[in-house]
DNA sequence: TTCCAGGCCATCT
DNA sequence: AGATGGCATGGA
């Protein structure tokens, strides 16, 4: 259907579609208890008391105003650690491919609509936990095979309890994350980020690089540690929301401006 | 062909 | 500490 997305949230496939009362949410089972929509949504958030947090600043202001409705997800720690652990050094497409392979080998199937595409969720830890390196780069994630492995092992034997994680401080959690092979500060920023609750993480990778060295740092080339200590001062409690902003521009733009040039 | 990708790590000064 | 090259794989 245009104009809606279609996905798998936990164990729950679901439709979403924006209509002008609000979110039309079907899914393929009854649901009473909607606390897992809302929470992944995140529709508690007081966006005013966000928008107030950040700072002003033409680049930031415009990249909001552009991407209004924009929404920071709370994702599953698991998944959100697993995808990232995919992520490095690679294009976001090639990233969902695999991620995608990953759920239809491993995951759990999930009742679909009739009429709609088999689905799958997210593998558990111990379920990946199970594999073989080698039956993992049979995904095609290279490298990235021990580091998913190793990683699945922490979390399905306990050894690293990732919901703990949350009540701890930001740089805690973070250093906890980072003790995985193939997790350093980027990575584990996006699980503090988008599974954990902490709105200050700041994740800098290339797209905001670039965008922080346009709109901050003209005509400069700052290190990337700088610009992480930059970030880290600078967005404030809500860093994480000015990063979601930032990151889609940047990606946007590039977009644009590659269909330009088709023309 | 060469370069780069939602980085990270080992290995140098 | 800080800089450099390698890493699996695929698309532009």
């Amino acid at each position: 259907v245009n104009n809606s997305w279609t996905g798998v949230i936990g164990q729950h496939w679901v439709r979403l579609q924006q209509t002008d009362e609000g979110i039309l949410a079907e899914t393929s089972t009854p649901s009473e208890d909607w606390t897992w929509l809302v929470n992944y949504l995140q529709l508690e958030v007081n966006f005013h008391e966000v928008m107030a947090a950040l700072p002003r600043h033409p680049v930031l202001t415009r990249a909001i105003s552009l991407h209004a409705g924009l929404r920071l997800l709370r994702q599953d720690p698991w998944e959100c650690l697993a995808s990232f652990i995919l992520s490095s050094n690679k294009k976001i497409v090639h990233i969902k491919c695999i991620v995608n392979d990953l759920c239809e080998q491993y995951g759990n199937p999930v009742t679909t609509m009739s009429g709609d595409p088999s689905a799958h969720a997210f593998p558990s830890a111990e379920r990946i936990a199970g594999c073989r390196e080698l039956d993992l780069r049979a995904l095609r994630m290279g490298f990235r095979a021990s580091y998913l492995l190793n990683a699945a092992e922490a979390v399905a034997s306990g050894r690293l309890s990732l919901n703990q994680l949350s009540h701890l401080t930001a740089s805690e959690a973070r250093e906890a994350l980072t003790r995985l092979p193939g997790v350093g500060r980027k990575i584990a920023d996006c699980v503090l980020l988008f599974s954990l609750g902490f709105n200050e993480a700041f994740p800098v990778d290339v797209w905001i690089t670039r965008a922080l060295q346009a709109g901050w740092f003209p005509g400069q080339t700052p290190k990337l540690r700088e610009l992480v200590a930059f970030s880290e001062s600078y967005f404030g409690r809500y860093g994480g929301y000015a990063q979601q902003y930032l990151f889609h521009h940047a990606r946007l733009e590039a977009t644009n401006f590659r269909s330009e040039l088709a023309e």
